[in-house]
DNA sequence: AACGTTTGACTACTATAGTAGGTGGCACTA
DNA sequence: TAGTGCCACCTACTATAGTAGTCAAACGTT
């Protein structure tokens, strides 16, 4: 499994789990809400400097982004 | 310190300690030369896509290109 | 039915990741 | 001296990450 589709999954559980809509979450980040889609739909590769402020913004350790068992 | 930043250094101590020159390491992983430089030098951002194939080609858990208390 | 919220999907654009070729410097070895 | 490997640095190019605006489908709520 791709490391980008790894992440894409985490990314949408750890966002559904703190209730955020993709909108906010690409807020907090300083992101676009399409792009949040298109990470989710696997459908971009982030760079590290996104992996980084996504983490920052779900408050949750950068590693829990690409773990492959899950966040 | 950026996430950019402790994977250069990261990066640099992994790729020395398997005894690989830049261009040996950008050969093995399909980049460019002076594109594994320029990560090394924290002059750009590895997308996850890139960050798979590094850790592919140095034999390590993708984790230890990002560990930010070295790999 | 109608309403608001969320998300997928599309186009078009700008910024940056990543490629390719070169120069020159430094260390080492013949 | 010459000759190699390694790396910083440069220019210019192509591919893709990331932005912005919009439309429509799917959902629950009243």
């Amino acid at each position: 499994m791709r490391l980008r589709s790894v992440f894409a999954r985490n990314l949408r559980l750890l966002r559904q789990a703190t209730g955020l809509s993709q909108e906010q979450l690409a807020d907090l980040a300083g992101l676009d809400r399409n792009y949040v889609g298109k990470l989710e739909r696997e459908e971009n590769s982030p760079t590290v400097d996104t992996l980084e402020v996504l983490a920052l913004a779900l408050q949750v350790d950068v590693e829990k982004l690409i773990r492959r068992n899950g966040p």
